[in-house]
DNA sequence: TATTGTTATACTCTATAACTATA
DNA sequence: TATAGTTATAGAGTATAACAATA
């Protein structure tokens, strides 16, 4: 009879649930998850199509397309550089910052309620050793 | 000047980085992400279609294709349940219980060593909490 | 009537390989 | 030559709506 889940099992367990989480309010903001990341990377500046892509994982063949349908859905706009003309900067329009802001807040407050429950000292060090294990983590999602 | 990242954000990150390793592990083991989950979903039991479409979050209809795809690759089987012949049990066959197998161990392995570096006191504090947030999850991955 | 599962259809997401333009 | 980005193509994953079989 064990009381405790392992590390490994708990991890992947919160890990569905955030996932899910992160689906469902992406859904009512009209955002695919996929959407959703690319959104939040913008969030503190634009990005060439190459940094994006590193900083979310893809290739940038798949990148290309993932832009195609956000900027034809008036998410983000694709402007040259003029420092070089390879590079395409992808930026938030208006209606995007307001469609991923929606999204952060209320992601935000679903995962700060998820946590709110524990006691005030548990929470605290929970967060704490969450901040310590994802050093390194690229910023998907800031504060 | 912030020395700590909020709960949100860090479990945010937390997400991304075991989704990462999940889909890592998953091309190791030449399983897709949603193959992956499926298996382990099946790991202790056989399920019906409407039950394991329940547990993984998805329409019955989407399952359709992802059993077809395993099935063609000779990771499961449907079987007939003869006390109610309305319903399709998916069963792993050894081929996919050892892909799952692999998979899990290796996972295991990966998030164990994540936490690894931690203080035990601060180890265990986290692994209780996080099962404690995980209460309520469906057994997607077990110990 | 309600439930189980499938089919038809359409769209998103993703990768690999080949290509163009610029550095 | 190397880097940035796109196109072409193929396959996986997902949803909605309509359907068939069984309870």
């Amino acid at each position: 009879m064990k009381e405790t889940l392992g590390a490994a099992s708990g991890l992947v367990r919160l890990t569905f649930l955030v996932q899910n989480l992160y689906a469902e309010i992406g859904r009512g903001c009209d955002l695919t998850v996929a959407q959703a990341q690319m959104l939040c990377a913008l969030t503190e500046d634009s990005l060439g199509m190459a940094d994006l892509s590193a900083t979310l994982g893809l290739e940038r063949s798949s990148l290309t397309g993932l832009v195609d349908r956000a900027e034809h859905r008036g998410l983000v706009v694709r402007e040259g550089d003029p420092s070089d003309r390879r590079v395409v900067k992808v930026t938030l329009t208006a209606a995007g910052a307001d469609a991923v802001h929606k999204f952060h807040d209320q992601l935000t407050e679903r995962l700060e309620k998820l946590v709110a429950d524990l006691p005030a000292t548990e929470r605290e060090r929970f967060t704490r050793t969450l901040g310590r294990l994802v050093t390194g983590v690229p910023a998907v999602f800031a504060d």
